[in-house]
DNA sequence: CTTGACATACGAATTAATTAGTACTATACA
DNA sequence: TGTATAGTACTAATTAATTCGTATGTCAAG
């Protein structure tokens, strides 16, 4: 009789939507978000309001008093956001071994043999 | 006041854990699953049935009387249905992007040099 | 023929995700 | 000073995902 769906470890798609948004202001207030959305689609304030809330409760949001409205602040990086959300991807559809991802994204041609190359120079730069 | 989520393009966790067993065996009844799910968790008969009927339904499995029972095939091919799924969440995450998501594993050590030129190798052997 | 095992059909309950309306408050300005 | 504006708080509605109970039917064994 119970759900128990076990609670999205990472961000649902329309939070993420909002997340990215913030990440590349820094700080941003509901407005900010609301506009930068309605760009793209028809949505109320009121709903960027509540996601903006959900992610300050979930811990993804701080926010701050600026004059009457909120500025929020992002609390982590998104490179680390990001990646848990690779991982419980990896997890969920790979059983957590990165290596048939990368086959597939080959051999989809979604990337190409110079890709690669790229990323290896990249790994032999950071050594 | 409308929810209108999009509509998930892909399966839902755990639909495709359930898609995995089926793959696994090519063909599997509803008994099948459940005894292999239970192995794992605690689950009822009539979930599963519930969940295989869902599937059903959304075009993922197709069914077929055996004696008493109903047994169920896949429709599609496995590497067809997790291909989508990547497609789709490189789309909502790197907006299309496979580039990034290659950075990413990198960097976080998902993948070593050694698997890149593993994957090379392969598609040098594939030309 | 009755009964237990097993299968499906149907309905329902719970939680999460998404969206938005309404009420209230404070500020700015005419 | 009142009035429109902009912001928050609160409530609520819808859909999807997940889980399972109950009713019902069939077949085989005793």
């Amino acid at each position: 009789m119970l759900a128990m769906r076990p609670r999205h470890a990472t961000l649902t798609p329309q939070e993420l939507e909002i997340m990215k948004l913030v990440w590349k202001r820094d700080t941003a207030t509901v407005r900010d978000v609301y506009e930068a959305l309605l760009e793209r689609r028809k949505i109320a304030y009121t709903t960027v309001m509540t996601m903006m809330k959900i992610l300050e409760t979930k811990g993804y949001l701080k926010k701050r008093r600026q004059d009457r409205a909120f500025l929020y602040r992002p609390v982590h990086p998104k490179s680390q956001v990001i990646g848990a959300m690779i991982r419980e991807f990896i997890d969920r559809v790979f059983n957590g071994s990165a290596e048939p991802l990368l086959v597939h994204l080959v051999k989809s041609r979604r990337l190409r043999e110079k890709d690669l190359e790229k990323i290896v120079r990249m790994v032999e730069g950071a050594k």
